[in-house]
DNA sequence: AAATGGTTTGACAGCGCTGTCATACTCGAT
DNA sequence: ATCGAGTATGACAGCGCTGTCAAACCATTT
């Protein structure tokens, strides 16, 4: 039925070994005799077994993605893009949702992660938010010295490697693409206060507001918390005054931005005519929406690919920590549109 | 660092055997052997190396979930609930993403299928809509003579096991729920012509107003195709007249039911006041939007858990093929509510 | 006391592969 | 022709565990 090692050796009349170091590209295998076992392999329809190889080589051949996030969408694009660089390098995704609500405290967080990780020994495990912020769960995969990287971490973790997109840089370009339009009353809605995200995009609204000598008042930046409610709550509050209220604003996710609109139109204000909106994360509601949101498009699936490769690529593996940057996208759809356009 | 077999043996006294007999709840172990094994494998916090298992029985501990599906919201729900079945067995999740948009025939999606699972030696295979009615993957997975389950297949396909949920039921409940609320005339928008479940929740929808007694006129059924905008389409279509149009419309999933909201209120026309609208599936969008949609809640979680349990309950295991229907749910929101409440 | 049948235990091989190390082979320089 | 320094190949053990089968043990029954 399947076909071993064994069998590809016994008809290409060579060793197992030099079966395994064509099967394996390692060098010094004559290029006649390489040929020859890879015809032999793909007639035989022979492929290794995952089980025998991880015995003998004390590798497992799987990562796992250990996550904790209320999102599935982030999750399944992380996922996608980590399965489609594990199947590249011959590996397997193991996902394992880490529930952390019961675990307070640091040591617990420690055990709970090396609980998990002891059935199953992985060659790498990548970390996302909000686990990547998590003292304990990076302590746990440190003692017990497994490779790991930390996908979009908040701080400027040093020794460990990363895969981020710049926040800060993002929600710049967004509100610099508002000002550009004219707008001089640009309102923001923070996101949830424990979540990393929320300052640094914050602070990229902060920055290009004052670059362009452009006050913020009190009123205009209001505290959401990520969730649809929360976006309607905080347009309530910045479109209350009929008169003064901003001609834009900015939610620092999707779903709050999904809140404003839904209170633009309650209260008859045209969007984008009157009052200009942008999300971030470009998530599926930003489309199914009327307008369609302007929003940041996060380089998610790329995250998720690149992390696999700083675990299991040979180029990358064992080489000192490194942070690696992707490229965000900003989405111009109807909801701040270009004027005049 | 971490112990083996031998090392159990080696403290506990006995031989490695005794030690797996334990460590596997196998019969034919003194209890009081037993006890002091057991006492010596967590003191020396023993973990079972998984390949060397998989590689001595032939097994893997390993279940594969192999999907096609545009939906990330319902592939990680199924996900969820096989990984937490999976975990209560001792077994580890593999998600397999499985393209089949370039292999048209069913000879090529079949190669496709064993390509993928000759890699990694998987002990069973979960296979989600659409792919549980794909020929060619149910084809492969019998010749590789691998275990599986099919997730809410369309026919009665007998000799396989699956677990489902009775689409025709729940839509005709939702329609009779709409019956009792005095609702006389009830525009229904079928799903996608491909999608399996379309003609059963139609089916559903045109066994309830039969059974009321009430005429379903040709105008009242829009064809649709599961998208936003076919609801759209399709709400336009329904909502035409003026005079004569219907007093609730049942979408066949949420986002066709988000459009069919959209054009209400684009149109003036108040929801629930003047029309009431239904959906199906229960997705997030059902909450976000406004008002919120009553829809169907599908048993989506627990049909990956029993899809594991099905493939690796000893007690299930081997048995003859079995169809598990699992129960939905009716969830009354704003969207449709209940007339004087 | 011997025979019976069941329960409890262990010795050992081997799952399919890779790491280690020894051997054989190649080729340019002497 | 001879040597040395690679380059190419193979023999073999062993990764940690389980399946098989035989041995030892126990409590009955004759």
């Amino acid at each position: 039925m399947k076909a071993t090692i064994t069998d590809v050796a016994k008809v290409a009349g060579v060793s197992m070994k030099t079966v395994s170091r064509v099967l394996n590209n390692e060098p010094n295998v004559a290029a006649k005799t390489r040929e020859r076992v890879l015809a032999v392999a793909t007639e035989l329809r022979y492929s290794p077994n995952l089980a025998a190889k991880g015995l003998a080589s004390s590798r497992s051949y799987l990562v796992a993605l250990v996550y904790d996030n209320p999102s599935p969408y982030y999750i399944a694009k992380i996922q996608s893009g980590a399965i489609d660089a594990c199947r590249k390098y011959g590996y397997h995704l193991v996902p394992e949702p880490l529930d952390l609500t019961d675990e307070a405290d640091e040591a617990s967080q420690e055990e709970a992660v090396r609980h998990l990780l002891h059935r199953l020994p992985v060659d790498g495990v990548i970390l996302t938010p909000p686990l990547s912020d998590s003292p304990g769960v990076v302590k746990a995969l440190e003692t017990m010295k497994i490779p790991f990287v930390l996908v979009a971490p908040s701080g400027r973790e040093n020794g460990i490697s990363s895969v981020k997109m710049d926040d800060i840089q993002a929600a710049q370009e967004m509100t610099e693409f508002l000002i550009a339009q004219g707008h001089k009353s640009i309102g923001f809605i923070k996101g949830h206060i424990e979540h990393s995200a929320t300052a640094l995009r914050y602070e990229g609204y902060r920055k290009a507001m004052a670059n362009a000598g452009l006050p913020v008042g009190r009123d205009e930046v209001q505290q959401g918390d990520f969730s649809f409610r929360s976006g309607v709550t905080a347009a309530e509050e910045l479109l209350r005054d009929r008169s003064a209220r901003p001609t834009a604003i900015f939610a620092s996710n999707d779903d709050m931005a999904a809140g404003v609109v839904s209170v633009a139109s309650r209260l008859g204000i045209a969007v984008p005519d009157d009052l200009s909106v942008c999300g971030f994360d470009d998530t599926p509601l930003a489309k199914i929406l009327f307008p369609q949101l302007t929003t940041v498009q996060q380089p998610i699936y790329e995250m998720g690919y690149q992390a696999v490769k700083v675990l299991v690529d040979p180029a990358l593996k064992n080489k000192p920590a490194s942070t690696h940057n992707l490229d965000f996208k900003l989405v111009v759809r109807d909801s701040a549109l270009i004027q005049g356009s």
